[in-house]
DNA sequence: AAAGATTTGTCCGTATGTATA
DNA sequence: CTATACATACGGACAAATCTT
């Protein structure tokens, strides 16, 4: 492991002990180079990897400060899968149900979405998420088949994110995502517990690999009460 | 203005213009050192910002590579607010009406969301945003008098963030942001033309200085099928 | 108010390691 | 195996902002 990344967590590790409390200021650059004989450079690279993930905050002429602890907690942005998210919440019963996952033709519209030629394969998955024994969410995927192969009922089941990281070794790199309110569909009130509520929030995400590759399109459909989104937007 | 703000300016411009497509790559750090007649640690801290802008990509032993427009025109995350937001959007008329702009003390729970003592003095700005001539958007802004001072009807019907960093200089750094629906208040329904809508969309927003104090909670309250939020998320 | 010390910001040059072609 | 390209690390110099004397 690079000398700057080893500053870096043990830096962050006094943070988050409270061996830094907030508000104190870090040692000076030239009092880390001392203590862990390391040239300045490698500091500095350690001071700006902290200031990245929100740990502290650098002042020309007066030195880094530690920022609160709240606004550390709140490095969970990013991308959230379905289960990653309501593992943060409270003791929430969630179970997945794969109605279907199949190999099927792009339409010219689906196509021009992700980026393809008309007719190219396109892997769908249609599930539904339970939470405390309510059909409350309907996810839509659609994967270019030749970018994530390999997908089964089982995996759909699980986590794809995981499988595709892990099992498939590549990098996701950035999500898109639109966050609407749209009237239910028949096929929402057919597959969710709606009840009485005329309308979902859709969450439309495209994800796209460190290379740049658009490779998923997917609708996340939310029966209004049990939608939450939380979010950092830094400046 | 450091230089490699200047090498990141201009290799940023080849990109936008065109000159340096997208999936091509990047002169390498020793053409670009001669280039610009810049060390190596001034060209590679001005690719490192085009990386973290989202404009190219790095990779070690093969080079850097320019993505494609479409990701790019994708930065415009971050805080936006409400005028910002629709200036990007098509034509619409946008009105703003401040219904009211009062100092009044913090209760228990508005202090403890704001962090500041029982009893501190808070801003309260209520406003009605139109579109179209359609009342479907209402902020309750709550900023702490002491860090946001001199907040007037006249400024509440501009942009209040442009007065907060161009008048009183100060740097915003982040927001913490949750989005959700909830059931339309009885307000709602007076202030708002919700014609039969049962929901109304919540986004709560937490605005923090550069200094790292929290200095003013937001509730916008939005009409379902008025509401879109849009954000890329990487990591 | 001015001078000096401290601290972070920028820039240079060089050397070596690691991944890729 | 060699060459290329990016990654890490070192050391030194000066600038800019801030604090102290």
């Amino acid at each position: 492991m690079p000398k700057y990344v080893n500053i870096y967590h043990e830096l962050a590790q006094r943070i988050q002990e409270g061996t830094l409390p907030a508000e104190t200021k870090l040692p000076s650059e030239t009092e880390l180079m001392h203590e862990f004989e390391a040239s300045r450079g490698t500091v500095r690279k350690a001071i700006d990897a902290l200031q990245e993930k929100g740990f502290v905050r650098k002042h020309q002429g007066k030195g880094v400060f530690v920022l609160s602890q709240e606004a550390i907690e709140f490095q969970f942005n990013g991308i959230v899968s379905f289960s990653e998210a309501h593992r943060r919440m409270g003791r929430h019963t969630v179970e997945t149900d794969v109605l279907s996952c199949e190999v099927l033709s792009a339409s010219a519209e689906l196509a021009s979405l992700l980026h393809v030629a008309q007719g190219t394969d396109v892997t769908r998955i249609e599930r539904i998420r339970q939470i405390d024994g309510e059909r409350v969410i309907r996810d839509i995927n659609h994967f270019v088949t030749a970018l994530v192969p390999g997908l089964t009922t089982d995996i759909a089941q699980g986590s794809i994110y995981q499988y595709i990281e892990e099992t498939l070794g590549r990098q996701i790199s950035y999500a898109k995502r639109k966050i609407e309110a749209r009237p239910a569909t028949m096929e929402d009130q057919e597959r969710l517990d709606l009840h009485d509520m005329t309308h979902v929030i859709v969450v439309t995400n495209d994800t796209y690999f460190y290379e740049g590759q658009h490779f998923e399109r997917t609708e996340s459909r939310h029966r209004l009460d049990k939608f939450q989104f939380t979010d950092i937007a830094r400046r």
